[in-house]
DNA sequence: CACGAGACTTGCCTGGACGAAC
DNA sequence: GTTCGTCCAGGCAAGTCTCGTG
C-alpha cells in the first residue's frame, strides 16, 4: 500500500514542479492509473504497513514557529479606573485587562464562569500591590480602554490602499520565513506556523473554564522536532528552546502544552503536503475497505442484539447506532469540560423511547449535545429487537446514569479492529459520508441538465451528507435580509418576463399582419429575450432553493474530512463540471493527490 | 485492564479580501 | 467611490485513537 502511494506522491510533484513537459505528466498519470486499477482491496496489507508507517520522513528541516509579538503598552491617554479612582496598571496587568476590554462586547463577558474564571486568572498575574487594591471585577472599568480598541479598529479598516500593501508584504516576507519547511527534499506549507496569541480562553458550549488565561508561549516551553543533520532553529535572543529532538516517528515541527487543559498542542504541515495527503489517502481506503465487509459487519451486530451477554448486546446496538446514525465513538470526557456526549457516552436522559410515534413504530428520539456543544436531535424508527434492548439497557437506572454501561470506546473499538484491520468507529463516518454522495450524486445528476443545475445537484449531495453527520452552522447573520433581496430580484425577473412575452406576441401581430423582414427580425429578438430572462429566472430561482437549504447547514466540514475527493473529481470529468466549480484553491491544492489519480469511472 | 500522555483529525467561527451592486 | 454581501484562510477548540506503563 505505502508503495502505491509513492507513485502517486512522486506524480503530484512532478506535476507541481515548474518547467516540467505536460507529455512527462500525463505519461505517470497513465501508468499510475493503470497500477490504481490493477490494485484490489485484497492487496493491501495493513499489518505490513503498520510497521513500515512508523516512519514519516527521513529528513526534516524548519525555521522554528513565529513568536507572538510582545506586548505593546496602550499610550497614557487610555486610563483605567478602579472604584472610580485612576490606576495606573503595570504592563503585565494591564495586558490581560485588555484582552477582556476587546470582549466588552460579547455576551459571554456577563457570564458568572467567565468573570470569576477571568477575574481569579488575573488576579494571579498581579502585582502584590495590584492585587490589594483590585478586589472586585464590578468596579473595574473597562471602558476607555474597549474604546480605544473600537476606534484601533476603526483605524485599519480606514488604511490606504499603500498602508494595507505594507502590511501585507510584511506578512508574505514572514510566510516566506516561517511558512515552510523542507521534508524529504520538497518544500512543504506549514499549517500554523504561528504560535497562539495569549488571551481569555472561550471554550464550545457551557464551559466550565471559559474566562481562563491562555498565558503567553515562551520559546522555554517549546520543542523543536527536526532532523539530526538539519540546521537547528533559532531560539529568539536571549532565549532557548525547552527541548530539540529527532523524532521521525511523529509528523510535528513544534509542539507546546497549553496551559488551560495543559494538553499539547503542536505545529504540524499544511494539507496540501505529501505526508497529510498520504494519510488522506489511507484513510479513504480503509473506508472503501469497509465498503468489501460491512455486511457481514451488520450480520454480526444484529446477532448481538439477542445475545445472552449484556456486554455483547450493548455493543451491537451502539456499533448500529455508529453504523446507521453516523454517531462519533462518544469517548469518556473529564468534568473540566463541556457536557457533551457521543455513542458510547449516550446517558439514559438523552433518548426517550416511544413504542409508537407520528405513525411510526419503536422509535428512539435522540436529544443531546455532541461535538462542540453542537445538539443532536433526531426521531429514528428501529428495529424491535433495538427497541426492545433500550429498554433493557435503561431498566433501573437514572437520568444521568450511562445507557451503555458496559461498554467503552476502547473495547468497542478493539471488536472492530478484530472484524477488519483498522476498522475504528470513526472509518463508518467516512464511509457512510461518502457513501451517501456517490449514491446521491448517481441518483441526482443527469446528463441534460446545465451545469449550474448539476451543481445544485452536487450541493443537494453534500447536504444530505452534512445532515447525516450533523453539521451545523450558526445561521448567517445577514440571512433574512439577503433573502428577501433575492425575493425581489427573482419578482423583477418575472415581471421582465411578462414584459418580454407582451412585447413578443405584438411583434408576432405585427408581422401577421404585415409581414417584412423587419418585423421577422424583432420577432426573433424578443423570443430570443423571453429564452434569455427564463433562464436568468431559473438561475435566480436555483440559487434561492440551494440557499434556504443551505441555511443552518455546513457543507465545509463533510467536504473537508469524510467525502472521497476521487468521487467529487470523478462526477466533475464525467459530467463535464470544471473542478473549479466544486473546490475552491485550497481544497485543490489538498486534494491534489485524487484530482489527478482519478479518472471517470471511479466510484467509491 | 485502567490510565494518562501524546499525536493527529475534525469542527465551527471570524476577520478581511474581494467583487458586485448601488 | 462607497456600501454590501460572499467567500475563504486561518484560528484554535474539541474530538478520536494509539501507545506505554503499572
Amino acid at each position: 500500500m505505502k508503495r502505491c502511494f509513492c507513485v502517486i506522491s512522486r506524480f503530484i510533484y512532478l506535476s507541481t514542479e515548474r518547467n516540467k513537459g505536460a507529455s512527462l505528466v500525463s505519461n505517470v498519470r497513465h501508468d499510475h492509473t493503470r497500477a490504481a486499477a490493477a490494485k484490489t482491496l485484497s492487496d493491501f496489507r495493513w499489518e505490513e504497513s503498520k510497521s513500515s508507517d512508523s516512519q514519516k520522513w527521513s529528513r526534516l528541516e524548519h525555521n522554528g514557529p513565529y513568536f507572538a509579538p510582545e506586548y505593546d503598552p496602550l499610550p497614557a491617554s487610555v486610563p483605567f479606573y478602579y472604584d472610580g479612582q485612576l490606576l495606573k496598571l503595570s504592563p503585565a496587568t494591564e495586558e490581560i485587562a485588555t484582552f477582556y476590554a476587546k470582549m466588552l462586547d460579547h455576551e459571554y463577558t456577563s457570564k458568572e464562569a467567565f468573570q470569576n474564571n477571568f477575574f481569579t486568572d488575573w488576579r494571579e498575574e498581579m502585582t502584590s500591590e495590584e492585587r490589594k487594591q483590585i478586589k472586585t471585577l464590578s468596579k473595574c472599568d473597562f471602558s476607555h480602554m474597549h474604546k480605544h480598541f473600537l476606534e484601533k479598529s476603526e483605524e485599519r479598516k480606514n488604511m490606504t490602499k499603500e498602508e494595507k500593501q505594507v502590511l501585507k508584504e510584511e506578512s508574505s516576507r514572514l510566510v516566506e520565513q516561517y511558512g515552510f519547511c523542507v521534508l524529504d527534499g520538497h518544500r512543504e506549507k506549514i499549517g500554523n506556523f504561528k504560535l497562539e496569541p495569549p488571551g481569555l480562553f472561550r471554550g464550545r458550549g457551557e464551559h466550565p473554564k471559559m474566562g481562563k488565561l491562555k498565558k503567553r508561549i515562551q520559546p522555554e516551553h517549546v520543542a523543536i522536532n527536526c532532523s539530526q543533520d538539519a540546521k537547528i532553529p533559532e531560539a529568539p535572543a536571549g532565549h532557548r528552546w525547552k527541548r530539540v529532538q529527532h523524532d521521525n516517528t511523529v509528523t510535528w515541527l513544534a509542539s507546546w502544552l497549553e496551559n488551560i487543559h495543559g494538553r499539547p498542542k503542536y505545529i504540524m504541515l499544511n494539507p496540501s503536503s505529501k505526508l497529510k495527503g498520504e494519510k488522506d489517502w489511507q484513510k479513504y481506503e480503509t473506508a472503501r475497505q469497509l465498503k468489501v465487509c460491512v455486511n457481514a459487519i451488520r450480520k454480526q451486530y444484529k446477532r448481538d442484539w439477542t445475545s445472552r451477554e449484556m456486554k455483547s448486546r450493548q455493543r451491537g446496538v451502539a456499533i448500529y447506532f455508529i453504523d446507521k446514525l453516523a454517531l462519533r465513538a462518544g469517548n469518556e470526557k473529564d468534568e473540566e469540560s463541556a457536557d457533551t456526549v457521543g455513542c458510547c457516552s449516550l446517558r439514559v436522559e438523552h433518548i426517550s423511547l416511544h413504542r409508537r410515534l407520528d405513525g411510526l413504530e419503536h422509535v428512539v428520539e435522540f436529544d443531546f449535545l455532541g461535538k462542540d456543544s453542537i445538539r443532536y436531535y433526531n426521531k429514528v424508527p428501529v428495529e424491535k429487537q433495538v427497541f426492545k434492548n433500550l429498554k433493557l439497557f435503561i431498566k433501573h437506572k437514572d437520568p444521568e446514569d450511562d445507557l451503555f454501561d458496559r461498554i467503552t470506546t476502547v473495547n468497542l473499538n478493539k471488536a472492530l479492529n478484530e472484524c477488519m484491520p483498522g476498522l475504528t468507529a470513526k472509518v463508518f463516518r467516512t464511509f457512510n459520508a461518502s457513501t451517501t454522495l456517490q449514491d446521491q450524486l448517481n441518483k441526482l445528476t443527469a446528463e441534460d441538465m446545465t451545469v449550474e443545475e448539476k451543481i445544485l445537484s452536487y450541493n443537494r449531495a453534500n447536504r444530505a451528507v452534512a445532515i447525516l453527520c450533523n453539521h451545523q452552522r450558526a445561521a448567517p447573520k445577514t440571512f433574512e435580509k439577503s433573502m428577501q433581496l433575492l425575493q425581489e430580484k427573482i419578482q423583477k425577473k418575472k415581471e421582465q418576463i411578462e414584459e418580454a412575452k407582451r412585447e413578443l406576441k405584438a411583434a408576432k401581430k405585427a408581422h401577421r399582419d404585415a409581414p417584412s423582414d423587419r418585423c421577422r427580425k424583432l420577432v426573433e429578438k424578443k423570443e430570443k429575450l423571453v429564452q434569455r430572462l427564463c433562464e436568468q429566472l431559473k438561475k435566480l430561482q436555483l440559487q434561492e432553493t440551494d440557499r434556504e437549504e443551505n441555511k443552518v447547514i455546513a457543507l465545509g466540514t463533510s467536504k473537508l474530512n469524510y467525502l472521497d475527493p476521487r468521487i467529487t473529481v470523478a462526477w466533475c470529468k464525467k459530467h463535464n463540471v470544471p473542478i473549479e466549480k466544486i473546490y475552491n484553491k485550497t481544497q485543490r491544492d489538498k486534494f491534489t493527490w485524487a484530482i489527478h489519480m482519478t479518472d471517470e469511472s471511479f466510484q467509491f
